[in-house]
DNA sequence: TAATTTTCTTAAACTAGCTTAATTTTTTTT
DNA sequence: AAAAAAAATTAAGCTAGTTTAAGAAAATTA
């Protein structure tokens, strides 16, 4: 079954009954994309969160010289959009696309207040979920004023070699901040 | 009284009774402090969680090579800790120290977790605060990778003229990424 | 109010990382 | 399997931003 990922990713932070459980996936729209589908377009109302079950997102914006810059990727049981646009019902400051092949579950901002709204120890689960991506985004901005970018990118392989594998090189040289040419010339050395 | 801001901040997000709300405050502590004072030490244990309720604290860390690097600011109504070891009581990664006089609130990360186990409502209320703090935190990674650091602090500036003047000028360079010096030359222009 | 400490400024020399542009390799599509 | 498109490499020239070092101004403390 499609949704069981959420469902075990649920289950890891908070007890709930499997009838409870059930009704929670209602709330969810499963679709399948192809790579490089948008899922969400910058400067229209972002209205949409997204739970990766399976494949690569990124959440990118284009830059004054009309280059794609990754500001964070997602993979199996992550979630994504642009938090503040959402939260705000305002228009995204971001695109969102599938890096490869992507199953996800999105929900709809009226349908996440009602979620929690229903289902209170939902909002356990997000306080949680953001907690640690907000202290993840403090040490990737401490990171970011500690090292040089290439101590950042071999720091970066290091510790998740996988996803240096996974992701095209572009796209990885962007959400670390450096340019394709410098990260080819790094990695030479 | 001086939980009153606390207090205030809460009942802007969720509603509970007067009666609830004054048994919330007990499980904070209060603390006065000074200019300079250390309220949280890097490679100690992160056991607590801060509330701002008058002044200006800093979370920051010391480079490779002796120098202060700040990574987040907290003013009035803001939380700050390093969420990621305070989470998994870990050593902390940064120190936290006070920018100016600063009366402050905290609360272990035992007594925290009592307090979301006996007001569920709290988990709304932190849940809320973290969606936005990891929102601002990637809108603010687009901006270090869509900005020359001179585009950075006149926006900076703009958004944010008040603080601009409250902390010093080295302060506000290191949390924007540039070295005083070139603060400085930028100004000039 | 004088002394001390902290913060800010100035300017020259320097370099990490970018830009540009051409080429090669890999992947995708037909 | 050929053609087309996407991704990665290479190298030279360049510049935004750093480093170093000294002095000036502002804020604290005695």
């Amino acid at each position: 079954m499609t949704e069981s990922n959420l469902i075990n990713h649920i289950k890891t932070y908070i007890t709930l009954s499997e009838e409870e459980l059930s009704e929670i996936v209602l709330f969810f729209d499963y679709h399948s994309y192809t790579k490089k589908e948008i899922l969400l377009f910058a400067e229209k109302k972002c209205d949409k969160l997204f739970f990766v079950i399976k494949g690569c997102l990124q959440l990118y914006f284009i830059d004054g010289l009309g280059n794609q810059k990754t500001s964070q990727f997602a993979v199996e049981n992550w979630w994504l959009t642009d938090f503040l646009a959402f939260q705000n019902q305002n228009q995204s400051n971001f695109n969102i696309e599938t890096v490869e092949a992507s199953q996800v579950l999105s929900i709809s901002f009226s349908k996440y207040q009602e979620l929690l709204d229903k289902f209170p120890k939902m909002e356990k689960y997000f306080r949680t979920i953001y907690e640690t991506a907000y202290g993840s985004a403090l040490m990737r901005l401490k990171y970011i004023n500690s090292f040089s970018k290439e101590d950042i990118f071999f720091r970066f392989r290091d510790n998740f070699p996988e996803f240096v594998q996974r992701v095209p090189q572009y796209f990885l040289a962007s959400f670390l901040g450096l340019t394709p040419e410098y990260l080819s010339e790094i990695k030479k050395r």
